[in-house]
RNA sequence: GGGCGAAUAGCUCAGCUGGUUAGAGCACCUGCCUUACAAGCAGGGGGUCACAGGUUCGAGUCCUGUUUCGCCCA
């Protein structure tokens, strides 16, 4: 078999993803004796278009199971697509140009379920471009009726076992998206704003404090100045009355009041940020919010009522300044809260709302969270730290459409929840009646359906289970079970692959789910990628310009492989910036790949490993570097560090196989004169096994030109179907070679050397060469002396001896005791 | 204000538990058509490893402090 001259990826590439997949090269059980190692892949948000990043995290986690495949385990690695929830229907919204609420719940749902279902297929295409070997025969979407029914399994038993509750509560409330959300769900922001200096009234006296809420003096129910505060200590404990609205609010004390702020004195409110419900809990104070869920000041805000906060805002300022109660204001930017979906400013509301109990179990969810392995391991103290400072219960109800219902009705007399039962599910109560007629406790007749929906993290907290099938009569959970004999717990699956901004989010909502619903911590191993830099963050190029294409341009224009080696161009955990040149890299491994493979084939047309051979001494160092850098390797991917493998492997071939070994073993490989048929079988053998091991080492990151080069030679004499599912080098202990390895590296100095001087002379590396004189001591030299032949054979020379002394003539090489002279033979 | 990370060649990044002369790719310079590869090969220039101290026989690596940047949080 004779390589074609080029390789050409762009016909390859498509090729062999059509098929892998007609193969089913990459399905789950295609070995189903071997031991499962199951992957909690992330399933993408389907709210837009996909970016460079996701290629950069999914890659990394694709490479590993990749590895992990090779190394002979059954991998279980499905793909599914969040399709639920806010995100999707600020999607809808904004593609559509419709609001949820104009056009009724069935409507919008269609919709939804309509335009997330094209992403889908258009994702998938994506995806299967890049050679990710996923098993699409198990996929999910966070929609589809079996998630719904597990998301609302693990509800009804986390009901059951009394970790949810439902409370008139301060909750964060988005008034753009009129609903609840959860304090994961919220970010700073830095606004411009005014800190208006008020006047309240005490005793006739002006008391001033400062505000960037006008807004919100109708919600005013209390003032505080720091303990240590000699200005107001005679009038704690006093009423003070609340500009424009005239209601008296107590003055009192507390330490989160910044003395150094304003004038020390400080109004609470219901609510204005965290600080003020703190206050509010502990002080027990009146609650008085004054606006509606649409963000609209109500009846408590008498004057003001129907205007929105801005408006109300605008229009207080007024009034207070023509009543001469406003006596400064002063621009300032400061943080807010916003909502990290659209960028509102938080505003905090009481409403009823569910809650699962979580504080309470903060220990135990850092227990199980310190059970997994971290990669990288400083990734496990930002989820610790995450949970060491939660402050509020996880609250998952959203008052929205598309997503996952409530498996529950309420009793319209009494409040007691009835719940449904597990054959019901996937139900939706506002369709399906509940089941029974009356309420058990009091028996009225008005069950009423609960109308919101779960927060879009308690179905997505479910992935593990999702895979499982958690509880449904094919369930895995016991096939993929495992303990780890060091920290003893069960492990619900091996991997999870996911970016370091959703370890607040993602990775804590399913340890706590894991703990919670099934007693279990949901993998064994958590991969924490980093991002990759999008051009608009990345400084201006001077030469080509930031690349500002799609992600499935990119993998047009630089190959899928190219795409992959880049994405794993750093080490994990870290983020990277994307820029053209950063392709060129992957690029020129796969030629290099093409090339060396189409020049080993040809020299090993006749290879057989049984005929008889003898090993030179530089077969064995090429082997015992082979052994070295394969050991690295493994190393590194056990601990998801795909780099430090690519790292590893690829000077290897470059240098070591290609530079060197090749240039070195030639002649042998050719059968020239002076070298017996044993000889030239022994370099066969350590060219056939080095190259065949870096095509498997290398199949993770590039898998297209890999396979395509293994097909045509290696898979038939392999007797294995696919590069992907051979076996992972593990060298024989026999390779492992020191003395091979050190006076091999010894002979690569001469060769160094002996190069040097021809490029000091401008001449070709083949220019023929009379003596070629080695200076160095008895020692290195009798270490360097089995190399003779392939000294004169890499050098073009017709003798190599040994010197003790150099002269000036001799050149410096990489090990101080070793100098070279070459005497040139030029025409 | 707190936590985590980063700062190494012009650019993008490696550098594991401290150990010869700090590496790679791109870019740059000088050459070479060498029976796999000019999308290549050989050679070369370029770094006070952010700054200041400290520990050590020895520090890019460990400790303390400072500065700048990023992420997460308050």
């Amino acid at each position: 078999m004779k390589l074609p001259k080029r390789y050409k990826p762009k016909e390859a590439e498509p090729r062999w993803q059509k098929a892998w997949e007609e193969a089913g090269i990459y399905r789950f059980d295609r070995f189903p004796d071997r031991p499962i190692y199951s992957i909690d892949t992330p399933p993408p948000t389907v709210s837009g278009a996909i970016h460079i990043g996701h290629v950069f995290s999914y890659v990394q986690a694709e490479v590993i199971a990749r590895f992990w495949r090779m190394r002979g385990m059954n991998v279980y690695y499905p793909f599914g697509f969040d399709d639920n929830g806010l995100p999707s229907e600020r999607l809808v919204e904004k593609e559509k140009g419709v609001k949820a609420t104009d056009v009724g719940r069935e409507a919008f749902v269609r919709m939804c379920l309509e335009l997330t279902q094209r992403y889908e297929d258009e994702f998938k295409v994506f995806w299967r471009s890049l050679g990710l070997s996923v098993d699409w025969d198990e996929n999910y979407s966070t929609i589809d009726p079996t998630s719904q029914r597990i998301s609302q399994r693990s509800f009804l038993d986390l009901f059951e076992k009394g970790r949810v509750y439902r409370k008139e509560a301060p909750t964060l409330w988005c008034p753009e998206c009129h609903t609840a959300i959860a304090q994961a769900e919220v970010e700073d922001a830095e606004h411009g704003s005014v800190f208006y200096d008020v006047a309240f009234r005490l005793d006739g006296k002006d008391l001033i404090i400062s505000t960037t809420r006008p807004e919100l003096l109708p919600a005013c129910v209390a003032m505080f100045a720091h303990p240590s505060d000699e200005r107001y200590k005679g009038i704690i404990g006093k009423k003070a009355t609340v500009p424009l609205f005239d209601h008296e609010v107590p003055i009192l004390l507390d330490e989160k009041a910044d003395p150094e702020k304003g004038t020390g004195l400080v109004m609470c409110c219901t609510f204005g940020d965290t600080t003020d419900i703190a206050w509010w809990q502990e002080h027990g104070l009146d609650t008085r919010i004054v606006f509606d869920e649409t963000g609209r000041m109500n009846e408590l805000a008498p004057g003001y009522e129907g205007l929105g906060l801005k408006e109300a805002r605008g229009r207080m300022v007024e009034d207070l300044k023509s009543g001469g109660l406003l006596k400064g204001e002063e621009p300032i930017s400061h943080t807010v809260n916003v909502h990290e979906r659209c960028g509102t400013e938080i505003e905090f509301s009481v409403a009823s709302q569910w809650f699962i109990r979580v504080l309470d179990i903060k220990d135990e969810i850092i227990e199980a969270g310190g059970k997994v392995d971290w990669y990288p391991n400083y990734m496990e103290i930002r989820f610790r730290n995450w949970v060491e400072n939660l402050k509020w219960d996880w609250c998952v109800s959203r008052q929205r459409y598309y997503g996952v219902p409530f498996p529950l009705w309420s009793c319209k007399a009494c409040g007691e929840v009835v719940l449904a039962t597990d054959e019901m599910l996937p139900v939706d109560p506002t369709v399906t009646s509940p089941p029974v007629d009356s309420c058990p406790k009091c028996g009225a007749f008005d069950l009423e359906p609960e109308r919101d929906i779960m927060d879009t993290w308690m179905t997505s907290s479910c992935t593990p289970f999702l895979n499982i099938r958690w509880r449904e009569p094919d369930s895995k959970l016991e096939r993929f079970k495992k303990a780890d004999a060091e920290k003893g717990s069960e492990f619900l699956m091996d991997l999870r692959p996911q970016a370091h901004d959703i370890i607040r989010t993602w990775a804590y909502y399913t340890i706590v789910k894991g703990v919670l619903n099934e007693g279990k911590i949901p993998w064994r191993t958590a991969m924490i990628s980093g991002h990759g830099l999008h051009p608009d963050r990345a400084k201006i190029s001077k030469s080509k310009g930031p690349i500002s294409h799609a992600p499935s341009e990119i993998i047009e224009e630089q190959s899928a492989d190219a795409t992959r080696y880049w994405a794993c161009s750093n080490r994990l955990g870290t983020d990277t910036i994307v820029a053209e040149e950063g392709f060129d890299a992957g690029k020129r491994l796969v030629v290099k790949l093409w090339n060396a493979s189409k020049f080993a084939i040809m020299r090993l047309e006749d290879y057989d490993p049984d005929a008889p051979r003898e090993l030179a001494l530089i077969d064995r160092w090429l082997l015992a570097r082979f052994a070295n850098a394969a050991g690295r390797a493994t190393r590194s991917f056990e601990e998801c560090e795909y780099h430090g493998a690519v790292e590893v492997v690829e000077p290897f071939f470059w240098h070591c196989l290609c530079d060197n070994y090749i240039e070195i073993a030639k002649k042998r490989l050719y059968g020239d004169e002076g070298y017996d048929e044993a000889s030239r079988r022994g370099a066969q053998y350590a060219l056939y096994q080095s190259l065949l091991g870096v095509l498997k080492m290398l199949a993770p990151v590039v898998p297209h030109v890999t396979e395509e080069i293994h097909s045509l030679y290696f898979a038939e004499r392999e007797g294995v179907e696919s590069i992907h599912v051979s076996s992972w080098p593990e060298p024989p202990a026999e390779w492992t070679d020191a003395v091979a390895l050190e006076a091999g590296d010894l002979a690569l100095a001469v060769i160094e050397g002996m190069r040097k001087v021809k490029s000091t002379h401008k001449v070709s590396v083949a220019t023929p060469v009379g003596t070629l004189r080695v200076a160095c001591d008895d020692d290195t030299w009798t270490k360097i002396e089995p190399f003779t032949s392939e000294l004169r054979d890499v050098s073009n020379a017709q003798s190599v001896v040994h010197v003790t002394e150099a002269g000036d003539e001799f050149v410096e090489t990489d090990v101080a005791a070793i100098r070279v002279a070459a005497e040139l033979i030029v025409e």
